[in-house]
RNA sequence: CGGGGCGUAGCGCAGUUUGGUAGCGCGCUUGGUUCGGGACCAAGAGGUCGCGAGUUCAAAUCUCGCCGCUCCGACCA
């Protein structure tokens, strides 16, 4: 691990720095990351480069995501499945743009055992190649038309910088893959899966997203479309969440994944494949963390709130009676996820440091003080707002304050975004903002790669994304000059 | 893949310049006193010094190689 010496060692007094050991953000934003999620025992690193355990608590995040989403998935007529690890090599080099896209980061295996294989395998970095020639069998017939698959799995990308969740060399993910019979619908259902990818980061994820198309160079190996929804971090980086894919007819005429119409014609079809992964949890911790820790919202949050007890000596049983009660009578009325700490040996203010590191949004306490009035305190994570709630009032109160929480979150995070999202026709405005302060910075393009690639090499800044039906801001490209064809939002990118 | 930093107990570090039997703080264990924002006392446990070669009577320390983490640059969910 690297060394990092700047911690703010404010003494043994009681000043304001009561989570040790997480860099501020200001100080060193990479840090301050990396500090949370090794701290909060997210992730551990594991012996080999660009790997990581998911540690339970990490884990009952990727749960929870997997669970809303997996919902959504269903509702919309997918249907889970699970495809092989291994594919063959010359399953993935069959379609051209593809296997160089994924050739510099695939991993081979040459050996089985104490054998040399006759054909290496590869190990998925992505599922397209074998699900396609598992489809070149499936489909017939029209009838057998959509096919509309999914499965949670893991893919593994030789990575040369990693990062813990945003970019490991092994990472979880979802990877859909849908067949249909015209174009319209491949590109409906590209569009239909962006859709939900985004409505689920902002209403369960409590993340904004700008949602739209990527530019050529920057679309998926052996994709038609890309589209994409991308978040802005807290550094003013722009962070891909999700990525859906018209793969148009590409994969089928190699794979030779071809229905008979109602025509009597043998035709092609059309493609789709979209997937989020393990990457959304470093999203969470960005958008939403600060120099305590993590902060996460409620929707997605393994714990919601979590109850101290304050323990003194004469009112110990007391006190812990009633905890006790009051957290089982919650658990079921508001149906609220609820943990109550009743561990000896650690303070209070231990306590409450430790959960608002690890992000959990509603800390109850409750003291031989409360004990006689039959109230507790709640406090929020996010801002620290306090209030004593009857013990009756709880389990209607609750719910309230989870909602109006993540309804914060979600504000908060916005109005950082466009707070962060400038938008001009000045060139050296755009290599301003992206030396310094970073965000978005719409502008106008005349659509060549030329002027996108002077603008990356210029500004490290990458067209994130071509957003849906929005007008010129302006009538010449930033970077060239000449007529604009599109508007499109500049960024640094994780 | 190129450049910099780092690797000594679970964590943070000292010791390396000038080779000579491995130390501090936190955490951990046990017992006791505590408990409304990281409590205190006492007694303990815990280390092949990242890995592998080499030099030497002797290597955490010197030499070479490798691995990993991290930051900065070229490719990517």
């Amino acid at each position: 691990m690297g060394q990092q010496s700047s911690r703010t060692s404010a003494g043994k007094g009681k000043g304001k720095e009561f989570v040790k050991e997480i860099t501020p953000q200001a100080v060193d934003y990479s840090q301050w990351y990396i500090d949370v999620v090794l701290k909060t025992e997210m992730m551990d690193y594991a012996p080999v480069k660009g790997c990581m355990a998911i540690r339970p608590y990490g884990y009952a995040i990727w749960e929870k995501i997997q669970e809303l989403l997996d919902r959504r998935i269903k509702e919309t007529g997918h249907q889970n499945a699970y495809f092989p690890l291994f594919i063959p090599q010359q399953l993935l080099q069959k379609e051209a743009a593809h296997v160089e896209g994924f050739a510099p980061e695939v991993a081979l295996v040459t050996r089985g055992g104490d054998e040399k294989l006759s054909e290496p395998l590869v190990v998925r970095p992505t599922s397209e190649a074998i699900i396609c020639d598992f489809y070149s069998r499936w489909i017939q017939s029209w009838r057998d038309l959509p096919l509309l698959i999914n499965q949670w799995c893991n893919v593994v990308r030789w990575e040369k910088v990693t990062r813990p969740f945003l970019r490991t060399s092994e990472f979880l993910w979802q990877e859909g893959h849908t067949c249909h019979r015209t174009e319209e619908e491949a590109e409906a259902e590209a569009l239909k899966i962006l859709g939900l990818y985004q409505e689920f980061l902002e209403t369960e994820m409590a993340i904004p997203v700008i949602a739209g198309r990527k530019s050529e160079r920057e679309k998926f190996a052996g994709a038609l479309r890309t589209y994409t929804i991308e978040g802005l971090m807290r550094d003013g980086r722009a962070l891909q969440a999700g990525t859906s894919h018209n793969l148009g007819q590409h994969f089928a005429r190699v794979f030779d994944i071809t229905y008979l119409d109602q025509d009597d014609t043998l035709k092609y079809v059309w493609q789709t494949s979209w997937g989020v992964s393990t990457r959304l949890i470093g999203a969470l911790i960005m958008v939403h963390g600060d120099d305590r820790g993590l902060v996460l919202p409620p929707q997605i949050a393994p714990l919601q709130a979590v109850m101290v007890p304050i323990l003194s000596k004469k009112a110990k049983d007391e006190v812990l009676a009633a905890a006790h009660r009051l957290t089982g009578i919650l658990q079921q009325q508001a149906g609220i996820r609820l943990k109550l700490d009743d561990r000896e040996g650690y303070s209070p203010g231990w306590k409450f440091n430790e959960w608002e590191m690890k992000g959990v949004p509603l800390r109850i306490e409750l003291g031989p003080r409360d004990l006689q009035k039959e109230q507790v305190v709640v406090v929020r994570r996010d801002n620290g707002d306090k209030e004593t709630l009857s013990w009756t009032e709880l389990p209607r109160r609750l719910p309230l304050l989870l909602d109006q929480l993540q309804e914060d979150l979600y504000r908060r995070a916005l109005q950082y975004q466009q707070e962060h999202t400038r938008s001009g026709a000045d060139y050296d405005e755009f290599l301003q903002v992206m030396e310094h302060d970073y965000g978005f910075y719409v502008a106008s393009w005349c659509g060549r790669e030329e002027c996108e690639l002077k603008a990356k090499e210029e500004s490290k800044a990458t067209i994130r994304c071509i957003p849906f039906n929005r007008q010129l801001e302006h009538e010449s490209c930033l970077v060239c000059g000449e007529k604009a064809a599109e508007l499109v939002y500049f960024a640094r990118a994780y």
